[in-house]
DNA sequence: CATGAATGAGCCTTCATTCAT
DNA sequence: AATGAATGAAGGCTCATTCAT
């Protein structure tokens, strides 16, 4: 009756729903909870348990990223050069869209389904905010965009990106060159 | 055995399974050949037979924004200022898309599924081609992005704006303040 | 596009689901409609297409049995005697009903979904309703039950009789002895 | 190897369990051992344990009700008018049922699944049984309708009841004028 | 040419019941 | 005894596409 301490087994199945649902993201599969449960050899319902809706499974799927993301957000507002802090977060930032589709999807959605997710989507936009503003306030960004038109335009980067090219390395190549244009139309 | 001359009913028929789509396609609806029918008046294997997939009729709901996107960059080839005549152009085209839905979807589709749809693509491909080069020519463009680049980017804007705002207005607005950016970028 | 005239291999589907649902409301089996279209094997959309929701095959089922109440009510009106005109249409209202078992369900529904089931309802009410004023006015009826209490009432004899015999022939009997009672009742 | 004494936090669950049932009862839910168990806080196993099937947590809902109901017979039998007696008793077993669907739930079922509802069912009927007897040998019912009749007939008119009104109080109403009807039937 | 009925795979979701912990 | 995760059959419904008329 108290609340559970996640059993050992049920913690390995949501594992491998996690890792299923990871790799049909990672080929562009859409998720479906049935394929998922099958590919995972887990019955339907157990994938329903841990996750209501293909949004839940998709945001756990993306959570790693963001959180990696929060963390490379915050080693770049301790950078000395606030131009450079912001670039180099936004190339990081970039890569990862290009390699784990689920943080596009997650960011360019109108909602989070899970508490975790807003929190990290937050805290994010929050530190990439303060990134941006740092860089304006030293002349390095002359144009009045916000973060909150910022993220939009990174997403679209990666959609350009993903239009461009069909295989990993070469997406990552047009979306760099995308981003320069971008950060330069900043920069002013 | 030459191909029949189209009847008159079957051009009416045509036209309004097109029009029906057009309406569709502006709402954000996805195209189901089946409702077209319906909302048309129409059997569902007379859609079938006009517009054998999806992308064929959505290619045909493309088709006068496409043409008249060729028309528009070939007045601007005609304009003195190269910078001016492609920023212009530029401006239209995601006007354009941002009206019409079905530019973006075709134009970021991997492939194109009628002649007459690729024959326009590739025209409007070369003129833009051309006014970029114009406009590099003229030392506007100081990066080396090719318009093979700037089409998909075009599309991530248009991506950009839809996510970033949900009213008509607003979203125009959005990819305008995008749009800027790029091009405050490409100009160097 | 002029509303067609009914197919005839479309209405040889129609009539074949309606037979199955027929049996199988007979046998007292809930109406599934995926179980209706395997056996009456034809494709579940067929089903769909002609009948939307379980209750339209119900109610469709159900409507012959109606109808024939609905005349047997005009032709009690007709009847000399306002008592035995009441008492007759009410054997056989129950007979039916403990016959057809959509009859009971239909009529217990809180809501009819087809416009001709409500039709059908609507006129039947209105006819039994004058049966039992008629009776009424003759001093044949002497409590205050309105036809609105009385149809609940008819369903809940039919509800008696299947809980008290499990054949055919023993709920008839049964119903007919509850009948007498509520008549017997009526009558003061 | 006899038959442990129940540990206390057993009853404690089992009762938890036995209120949340009565309180999904009393709203009109249907009993999934799930929802129970979720509801009282338990797992579905113990729910399992105490009640193997939903007929079994059902019957044991009823228990009280039906114990109620063998009190009242009883005292019912020492009643002075055999008449008002039944009458008496016929009442509050239709409110008793009106108010506490699993009531006639278990009454309208073809079988019991626990001995001690077996039990109560067996000597309430008997109790009844003796009740209309009496009634009838003091000419007070001339029908020649039976308790093995009138049982089913109450589980009618509850039924006819809850389909005539949607709230408690209407139903109530609409019940006890359909009693009268019956009750005015077996007088003659 | 045109019609629209028919198909049936496929996805989503729920629930009674079992079983490992 | 208790827990609750897991199961998977089952049912509901939609939709792209084919085919008889």
């Amino acid at each position: 009756m108290t609340s559970a301490p996640i059993r050992k087994d049920a913690a390995r199945n949501r594992q491998r729903i996690v890792d299923v649902a990871r790799r049909l993201v990672d080929d562009g599969t859409p998720l479906q909870l049935n394929d998922v449960a099958r590919l995972a050899s887990v019955g339907v319902a157990t994938v329903y348990r841990h996750f209501p809706t293909p949004e839940a499974l998709m945001e756990t799927v993306a959570a790693p990223g963001l959180e990696a993301l929060v963390a490379r957000a915050e080693r770049a507002l301790t950078e000395e050069d606030p131009w450079t802090a912001l670039t180099g977060f936004l190339d990081v930032t970039l890569e990862a869209q290009l390699t784990d589709p689920s943080l596009t999807i997650v960011r360019a959605a109108p909602a989070r389904v899970l508490p975790r997710t807003e929190e990290l989507a937050t805290e994010l936009d929050s530190l990439a905010g303060r990134l941006l503003d740092r860089a304006r306030a030293a002349g390095a960004v002359r144009t009045v965009v916000t973060w909150d038109d910022l993220l939009p335009l990174m997403c679209g980067i990666a959609f350009a990106a993903n239009i461009h090219a069909d295989d990993q390395q070469a997406r990552l190549e047009s979306g760099r060159r995308y981003l320069e244009v971008v950060l330069q139309g900043l920069h002013g």
